[in-house]
DNA sequence: TAGATTGTTAATCGATTAACAATC
DNA sequence: TAGATTGTTAATCGATTAACAATC
């Protein structure tokens, strides 16, 4: 039973999707080929993703929607939460502490962190600010355990390498750069431009409509 | 020769790196093992997506970079450029607009699309922004062929229809929710809630250094 | 029962890795 | 030549898909 990173995104995907289920009587459960439609991946694969999470479905009836929700969420969330900083509090920065404002009750932006004096020492969104030099004190002093950054190249080795010395174990990098860190901490990049030179790629070559359904997700 | 969206993914990393990469001396060439360690593969894979491209290194000297960077941009470019629209001007928007700036010649980002009326009939770093009722009209007039959508869910398939009424090719998505497209417009998701659990799972799992290398890729 | 969906195994598919002759 | 890297094939690995008995 190997969980990696695509069965995490698929688990992730089920759970946003089962939140928004809005079942046309009043049923509240979901049978795989629903699910997987709404996935866009095959009933079977969906199935086999339920027997990794451990919760069974009645045979006919499918399975219950907010029991599956719970089997995720065992998965998923840790019980106490996990706390997370942002370094870098300019658009993008602000976009992301919006973004996930109420949204995950077991994933909190609790502080931001900046360089800019402008940017220091006010509130965004009820999320603090602070200067950058105290990284290392305050994340190590208030438990954070992820840190997202959204700064410019130049600026995110060495704010990566702030966050692990105060205890962070997993970074979120928007900058398209390949940060150099200890191997257990656990990077995840995700650059822009890759991002849209995929689309741009497929939306050229996908010119004509025999479409051949390659794999799209996320 | 199946170039799928993981390949596309490799190339446009690839390219990112071999941009960046400043060679010891003055040579202008690189090794499979070299790239492959910055990318974080193995050797062969990448010999062999350098087969993909039809770029052929030379025995024990290794590969041009500047050839390599142009066998890339002659499959993930288009000769002539593509044109971007954005809808969405709020803080992500504006972050994607700055991000993309003279970043990738060939992908501009030539107009945005908002509604409310503070944030219409301006100009972001130089991006003039209209009022979202005009996307279909200026979309077709301009012959743009690639919409991100940075919008609240509610907002974004009506959005991203009148993207593809436009002639519309791709739709890079970054709300969490799944669209209603033709099967021939190239969509791809980016939600950044499924990409802050994939970080938070991993931190927590990987607690243990007894580390056996998970595939990270982007 | 008949119909439908589940859990689970077997078959398929594709991508990655290992290996090695050819080349400089 | 010896050493090193390439192009390319074969072997491995893992994930996805297909199939079907079991169950309600």
């Amino acid at each position: 039973m190997k969980i990696n990173v695509k069965t995490v995104q698929r688990f992730s995907l089920y759970r946003r999707l089962l939140l928004e289920f809005q079942p046309e009587e009043d049923r509240e459960r979901i049978f795989s080929y629903e699910l997987a439609s709404l996935a866009g991946n095959t009933a079977a694969q969906v199935r086999r993703d339920f027997m990794v999470l451990g919760y069974t479905g009645c045979t006919s009836k499918g399975y219950e929607t907010h029991r599956l929700v719970e089997s995720i969420a065992a998965v998923l969330d840790s019980e106490e939460g996990q706390k997370v900083a942002i370094v870098g509090t300019g658009h993008l920065g602000k976009a992301v502490i919006d973004f996930f404002r109420d949204r995950r009750p077991k994933l909190t932006i609790v502080m931001g962190f900046d360089v800019k004096p402008d940017r220091v020492d006010c509130t965004i969104h009820g999320c603090p600010v602070f200067h950058a030099d105290r990284i290392e004190e305050l994340v190590r002093e208030e438990e954070i355990s992820l840190g997202i950054l959204t700064l410019p190249v130049e600026a995110s080795q060495a704010a990566a390498e702030a966050l692990v010395r105060g205890g962070v174990r997993g970074i979120a990098n928007f900058a398209p750069v390949r940060l150099h860190l200890p191997p257990d901490i656990h990077v995840e990049e995700l650059d822009m431009t890759t991002y849209l030179e995929t689309v741009a790629y497929f939306a050229r070559v996908r010119e004509a409509p025999s479409d051949d359904a390659d794999d799209l997700l996320l």
